[in-house]
Order: structure tokens, then sequence, then C-alpha cells
DNA sequence: ACATCTTGTTTGGTCATACCAAAAAGGTAA
DNA sequence: TTACCTTTTTGGTATGACCAAACAAGATGT
């Protein structure tokens, strides 16, 4: 092959690489291309799609983009099949930019709040008996906890983590990963206070008995409580204004 | 410039494309390229960096993927700062694959369910006079095109949006967005049902009422049926089992 | 026989050059 | 001014080459 015109490709109006991009996507959600397996190696693709290394390796970036695959210098990319936490990863690099300001940061936080005060509301009118034992153990835990901040901020975030997986939801769980990576800025300052942990294993244990007596008010006050707390003492740690 | 080593360039394991995506992402944050300007040409951005068109077009690549600068064949990407709406763009392409089975439909439905009913109950709560005149004007224009169904379908997700946007948090009508988008394809049957419209409308009548009788249980209530009925009509048109 | 060293091959990352087609810009004739 | 033609610009693609790290296999020393 020497010269490509528009009309002899046949891919009359896109990019060669799109093309290449779907066929590869396809195969991926297909099955065809098995999870984790090697992709083909880029001098090989081009063989397979009669096209240069260029598109190849412009298909492979956007795959990559996308989360489907997994590269790395100097080997072959990894098949990855997509799942909710890709989701997140894929939209983590732009939330980034989102964080810059304070008021960023605070819409993200009040997503949170949001999100948990429904997730306690509904555990308190639903939870069944798995939840609650979880529910207690991830207390019990944080509660031993309370002594070592590194542990207790693990066993604070597995609190909370349980709260996510009540729906049998798989989007929730994502969300909740993705809460904690992108607000750890302002949580790692938690992490250097041991003297806030008691205060959150009270307000962890008053979410959970309101969550016992089957009171969704009260358990959507606790938990408001305890992230607006969280919040005031984040403010005042970085010194923000009022707001 | 003819051979570059790990070691001459200073890159020392990354890949170049790298440090000119942070580069580019850095003037973009920080305002120096403009929102809505030309990205300057591969060619002269090759120069600026000191490095091959290779690069260059990769970079301008990951940068796309990012939703950071968009990109037409034989146009200059254009800089496009990071809004919520971007972070749901960028979501979007992986989303896609979630939702091939009924089950990813069903999760991704559930969770909008989820934050509608979060969404009314704060609106009967604590929705403010311009909510309100928005929710009664929203309510108006559903009925007035209740005959036409393309119109309808408008008004319909117009009536939700003005829901997500009483935070006052953008992330919601963003997260408004990604539902619309990611779940047209089953509402698209709702819109070939034109005896829908009236059944919808009364839904969206008797959820304003609540918000207005500042009655959070019922509001959440109509919500809810309102949104199992869509999905309830959705499933059997699609012909879909019980789940 | 085993661990170690050497060597050739594979593979992704980069560079350089060239050509095409469409868009934009500039110029010319009517 | 308008319509038509030419040149330049710009992104998309092809091709061929080279590097460095990883890999695989054989050679070597003990």
């Amino acid at each position: 092959m020497q010269n490509r015109t528009s009309t002899e490709t046949g891919n009359e109006k896109g990019r060669a690489a799109d093309s290449v991009v779907a066929a590869l996507e396809a195969q991926i959600v297909s099955g065809k291309l098995e999870n984790l397996a090697p992709l083909p190696a880029e001098r090989d693709l081009m063989e397979q799609f009669g096209t240069s290394r260029t598109v190849i390796r412009e298909a492979i970036s956007k795959l990559s983009s996308l989360g489907l695959v997994e590269t790395r210098p100097r080997f072959r990319p990894v098949v990855r099949k997509p799942d909710y936490a890709t989701v997140l990863h894929a939209c983590g690099n732009v939330v980034q930019h989102l964080l810059t300001d304070r008021k960023g940061i605070k819409n993200l936080y009040n997503s949170r709040v949001f999100v948990e005060r429904a997730l306690v509301r509904d555990a308190a009118l639903g939870a069944k008996k798995e939840d609650i034992i979880e529910l207690k153990a991830a207390l019990e835990d944080n509660r031993r906890a309370i002594p070592d901040s590194q542990e207790f901020y693990r066993t604070d975030v597995a609190f909370h983590g349980v709260l996510y997986r009540i729906p049998r939801n798989p989007i929730f769980p994502a969300i909740h990963e993705g809460y904690t990576s992108w607000l750890s800025p302002q949580w790692d300052q938690m992490l250097r206070s041991p003297e806030r942990n008691e205060v959150n294993y009270i307000a962890h244990k008053a979410i959970l008995e309101a969550i016992l007596e089957r009171d969704p008010a009260a358990a959507e006050e606790a938990l408001t409580n305890h992230l607006k707390a969280a919040w005031e003492f984040v403010r005042v740690t970085f010194d923000w204004g009022d707001e």
C-alpha cells in the first residue's frame, strides 16, 4: 500500500483510527479479547487492520483513555473489561480540574452529603439483617482503631462504605470510591488529628443506632451532623473564610 | 536534535507525550490558553516543545479524551475549560459499555430513582419561591405539550431538570444530563407512545402538588410511582422478563 | 547440575520525512 | 462587488528508521 485517499480506504468522513478503536472495542466487550489478556503487538495489528502503525498507536491511545486497556512502556497493552470503577477512573482526571477552588470542593462534598443522607434514610427503612451485621462489625472495627489514626481512617471509610453497599447497586460503591479519592486531600488533614477520632466514632455510633431504631429522620440528622462537623473541621484547618 | 535517550531528555521513565499533556493542561486550567480558543498548530507545538509531531499528536489525542479540547478533522483543536458536563462526557463513552445488559440499565435507572427521590424530598422541604415558580412554569409547558410527543419529551426532561437545579449545585444538572443521554434509548420508546403523555403529566402534577404542600413523604412517593411506572412501561415495551 | 552471564529478538516509544485532502486565505478577472 | 481560481495552511496517514527496556535462549563458569 502506497497512497491512500478517503475514497479508496472506505472511511468516508471519519478517521481511520476510529474504526480501529471501534473494532477493538467490539472485540473486548464481546469477550473475543479476554479480560487481562494482552493485545496483539502493534506490528501485528497494523497487518490485521491493513493500516499504518501511526493509526494503530492512536487507536490504542484512545482505548487507553477509555479505560479499556492498560498500557505500560515496552509491554503489550492489557485488556481491561470496563466496570464501574473504570468509569470513576476515567472521570477522575477531569474532576481534579474542578476541585482547584473551594467552591468546587464544596459542591462535591455537598453532593456527598446529599447522597449519604438518602443512603442512611434507606438504610433505616430497609436495611437487611446482613447489613446490620456488617454495620455493627464496621463500627466495632472503628472503635478499636480509635488510638491509631491511620487505622481509624481506614475503618472510617469502611463504615461509610457499608452504607453504599446496602442498596446492592454496584454504582454506589463506585461513587464512594470516587468521593474518598477525590476528597482525600481534605481528609488527610483529619488523619493528622487523632483527637477527632473519638468524635467521629461517636457520630458513627449515633448513625447506626438510628438505623437500628428504624428512624430515618434521626439517621439522616445524625449523618448530616457528622459530615457537617467534618466539613467545619476541614474549613477551619485550611483556614478558609466563611461561606 | 538527532537522537534522544531517557537521560538527555530528562523524562526518565515517562513518555514524552505525558509532559506535553501536562504542560498544555496547565496552560488551559491557568487560563493562559483561553476557553474556546484554538490550540497552536501541531507544527508550531512541535517547535515549542522541541519534540516530534508524533508526540504532539498523541498529546492532543489524550487531551481530547480528557475533554479538555475538541478536535475536528482539518481544524485546530479548540480549548474547552472543563466543567461538570465535561466530566459526564468523559464518563459517557465508558458508561455505554456498562449498559449492554438489562442489569446495567436497571442499576443506572435505580440510581436515578434514588437521586430524584432525595431531590423531591429536599424540594418539598426547602424549595424557594423562584423554584416553585420554575416548577409551575415547567409543569404548564408540560401540560400544553401533551398533544405533541416530541415537545412533551422536551418539557418532561425540563421539568425533571428543574428539580436538579434546586440544590444550586452544578453537579446535579450535570448528572441529569447524564441520565437523560445515557438512558435515552429507553426513553425514546416513550416518545413513540403518545398515550403515556397524559399519565406522565398527571404524575408530574402530583409531584409538584406534594412539594407545594411541603410534604416530603408524599413527594417522594409520587416521584417513585412516576419513575417506577415509567420503568414498568419500558420493561413491557422491550419485552423484558420479570426481575 | 545450577546459577550467572551474554546475546539476539521482541516491543513499545520516538523521530523524520513525505504526501493527501479539505479548509482558509489570497488574488484575479468579470 | 462578486465569482472563480490558486496558494497556503493544517490535520490525517504512511513509511522507515532507531532506541532502550524486557524477554528468551544459549553459553559459560563453578
